[in-house]
DNA sequence: GCGACAG
DNA sequence: ATCTTGTCGC
């Protein structure tokens, strides 16, 4: 659990950090209506072990743009320290996703993504500093938040309202505002995925209902009209295409990972062996 | 005060 | 985030 001078000290970063926030397009390709010049769009996730808390998989991954083709693949197990705490997620991700863009950087420069597309949320946030936001004013690259589920701040709620602008959004096919209590609007919530007339009517209608929307929100020198026109441009599925190789690839890596202890761990209790054993293994 | 709460 | 089977349709 996060103790209160922990909570403060993150809290004091935070307010540091969001002085860096850059809500516009700074960008040539991003006033494009075409997005032209655009070539490389980026993602990054993590993936945990179900009962282990401290083990992930950190991956950062590089797509080409339009076409969607994986051009570079970084995946790594890291050592988790910080709980996750709603509110409180970019402390547990972010140093991995820096490292992450850092080794990219330093190994492969020519495949430095022009944008990145963060799990999670970036304004969209209590403090209007989520993980996205967190990520693009350490690495200075434009990031964009895409979460799953509402994270409810600012009177945002999964409550008659939401569901009734998921309802209207499937008839309009676009999306809708995420508007605060206090009048701004933090974000928009989205559901592309709707091509489903191939399905007869009553399919159709179950698979509505169970339908949730993406929420996007603005990381970091990004306008939120860009951020939504880009997710859409990027999905094939409901989770946008970075994001979602990155999560398959983090996911894969960790279901490796699991087996390989299970065929050295047997051996024996002797240490001097093992290592030998290991490097014929992985070789 | 209690509950809700990105991954 | 993670645990899980089948089922339907292209």
């Amino acid at each position: 659990m996060a103790a209160p001078p922990e909570r403060r000290c993150w809290e004091r970063e935070q307010a540091r950090l969001k002085a860096g926030v850059v809500e516009q397009d700074t960008e040539e390709w991003q006033k494009d209506p075409n997005f032209t010049g655009l070539e490389r769009v980026g993602g990054v996730d993590l993936s945990y072990i179900k009962g282990d808390d401290t083990s992930a998989c950190a991956s950062l991954v590089v797509l080409s743009y339009p076409a969607l083709q994986v051009l570079y693949e970084d995946c790594r197990m890291v050592a988790v320290t910080a709980p996750y705490v709603a509110g409180f997620l970019a402390f547990r991700e972010v140093p991995f996703l820096v490292e992450a863009v850092q080794r990219l950087q330093q190994e492969e420069p020519k495949l430095r993504p022009q944008v990145l597309l963060v799990d999670g949320n970036g304004l969209l946030h209590h403090r209007g500093f989520g993980v996205a936001c967190h990520l693009g004013v350490l690495t200075d690259l434009p990031c964009i938040g895409v979460a799953k589920n509402l994270l409810q701040v600012d009177g945002l709620a999964r409550d008659e309202l939401h569901r009734e602008q998921i309802r209207s959004l499937q008839r309009s096919g676009d999306t809708f505002p995420l508007t605060g209590t206090s009048g701004r609007v933090l974000g928009m919530g989205a559901c592309w995925v709707l091509d489903l007339s191939f399905l007869n009517a009553q399919v159709l209608r179950s698979y509505n209902n169970s339908s949730k929307p993406l929420y996007i929100s603005v990381g970091h020198r990004v306008s939120l009209d860009t951020a939504v026109r880009l997710v859409r441009s990027c999905c094939r599925y409901r989770v946008p295409e970075p994001i979602r190789q990155a999560d398959i690839r983090s996911r894969e890596y960790i279901r490796k990972q699991l087996c390989a202890p299970l065929e050295v761990r047997p051996a024996r209790p002797e240490s001097k062996k093992e290592a030998e054993l290991e490097d014929e293994s992985d070789a």
